[in-house]
DNA sequence: CAGCCGCATCGAACCGGTTCGAAAGGAGGG
DNA sequence: CCCTCCTTTCGAACCGGTTCGATGCGGCTG
């Protein structure tokens, strides 16, 4: 292993030199600084990480928090937001890490050591819930991290959809498809971002309830797939004629569910996913999904964050991500 | 921050037999090491980690190299080998980061980097191509790593399914369902898994070719639903009434095009995907599919290779994990 | 020409652990 | 009673970088 000081002396410099020819350009004579990297070239020379990290404090990495509690994330979702996270990194140089945890106690113990031996540079953490002792802990730590979701303190960086105004396109979009008697299988209600969304979706329905007599509902609930078959049909049987899943899963097997019972999806009832998963492309009819942009939010939690590791006096920010609607058959 | 210096003056001992106490218990007197300890909780003493990455030259994590080239992975099946992986990792106190790789030779390239920077104690390869410049690489220079797949050479760690067992179990429950004429939309003919899930497929129709009269064709082709959904018609219009499909997506979009050209599924064709997606479950008619038990590769991925780096000298190994049936109604 | 400043470079300390060889002390054997 | 060996502990070197304060040198200013 060839080291700073093998350079060093086949460069006929002292071992600051070389570092500041490799980290700081401009503070050593450019002659100085090429044959100080041509030396390293030539002797294939690599900088050891773990060395770097001890003297500058630094990890160079990111780390990603899921909590496997939080259902919210569908692995659609997850995939998506990881691979913005990654390539917003990657191009900074950093390096991301993970780790999956069970609920929020464990999350905050670990972030506690995450932090405390210094794992990382700095911590995503995936919607957590509102009264989440782990963001209680990281307010109070001063450390980097950005929060997919909604923090409720309102003092750390976040990254979010609007997630009324989800919920009022959603129901906005079935409405001008002539749909008057709306349902929304929502999320658990614990979840900000269902409260958010079902707030919107109930916006909208107000909003045209003069006019077009527009009427609709929201079901909180667990959000797997089973439920959300049998919540279709409920709302069917109370007369809906345009459903909103938050899920595409969910969706899916609304579809089914409504299907196997006779109702014709759209004819009868417009059904909207959410999250436009790529499955929902070659269901039976294809399925209409918002679009929550799952690679750019990744993005942007990772710049965000890096922004702050880099200069930790920059401003807590939050940070809308605009969503879209893929509009397809099913509505 | 208090560091074991810290500890050593306050528990009056040296910092060598703090060290000791901590990472070799057997060599200190237990009530020497007791009262270290009780120092440690006292004053939350954490070591941190680049220190100790950098004297004891490991880093407590392993790498996963994710060629997004390599379109063989689903996202189901991936993040279910994800979380095995970093399940059995976390078991044994290790990290898991990762990096996404557009193809083979950045691959290689930053392999080379996480090496001789030493990032990372192990790495684990996903899926390479039987010619892949990164394996040639890994050849040559002795370090952990474990690959998903095959390994060519068939020199390194590698876990991976009975493929060949897997096409043959697939053509064998559609024969076993009463079907006659098979179509496999495989993956990929470069892909070893492809050939080799093609090979168990058409073994399994020359051994009920004679008594029962099964015949069928495999298709390679790039994996994509849309593809799939063409090359469904196709067979069926050459009578095909079993199909198997080389993934969820791909399976679930031919049902699609077969329910819209007008035939029932499973009435006039048997169709089965492959990986037992969650979504599986919630199409119409919900798909039998074989499921490659991504987790437990995971989880054995990640302990092979764990193996490997606490003991170098144990010998290579090739671990089959064994697949199952996940039958529905398709099939 | 003396005084000052800034640039390029250097040596040494430092980051916080691990580990090696030596030393001290006590037990056991001859 | 002395020698040896084993156990426990210690001091110091080491891992491979970064960074701070000092130094030497040349150029500019007055």
């Amino acid at each position: 292993m060839t080291t700073i000081r093998d350079i060093a002396r086949k460069a006929q410099v002292s071992v600051s030199t070389v570092s500041l020819a490799l980290n700081d350009a401009d503070r050593v004579r450019p002659e100085t600084r090429l044959r100080v990297l041509e030396v390293m070239r030539k002797l294939d020379y690599r900088p050891s990480r773990s060395a770097r990290s001890l003297s500058s404090g630094l990890t160079y990495s990111i780390h990603l928090l899921d909590p496997l509690g939080g259902q919210a994330l569908t692995s659609g979702f997850l995939t998506r937001f990881v691979r913005g996270l990654h390539d917003s990194a990657k191009e900074r140089s950093y390096t991301v890490a993970f780790s999956i945890v069970a609920d929020d106690g464990e999350a905050a113990t670990h972030t506690e050591t995450l932090i405390s031996e210094r794992w990382t540079d700095g911590i995503v953490l995936l919607n957590p819930s509102d009264n989440s002792a782990l963001l209680e802990l990281m307010a109070q730590r001063s450390f980097p991290y950005v929060v997919l979701g909604r923090d409720p303190r309102g003092r750390g960086l976040s990254v979010d959809n609007d997630n009324r105004q989800v919920g009022f396109d959603a129901a906005r979009h079935l409405i001008d498809a002539g749909r008057t008697s709306l349902a929304f299988i929502n999320g658990a209600r614990v979840q900000t971002f269902a409260r958010d969304r079902a707030e919107g979706f109930l916006a909208a329905i107000e909003e045209a309830a003069a006019e077009a007599g527009v009427e609709g509902e929201v079901y909180f609930n667990e959000g797997t797939p089973e439920v959300a078959a049998q919540l279709a049909l409920e709302a069917r049987e109370a007369g809906a004629n345009g459903l909103l899943a938050a899920s595409d899963p969910q969706a899916v097997s609304a579809l089914r569910a409504l299907t196997a019972a006779g109702v014709r999806v759209p004819h009868d009832i417009a059904l909207m996913g959410m999250n436009n998963d790529a499955i929902g492309e070659y269901v039976d009819p294809p399925l209409t999904s918002m679009d929550l942009s799952a690679y750019e939010l990744g993005r942007e939690a990772a710049s965000l964050l890096l922004d702050r590791v880099e200069d930790p006096l920059l401003p807590a920010e939050r940070r809308l991500v605009p969503h879209s609607i893929a509009i397809r058959e099913s509505a």
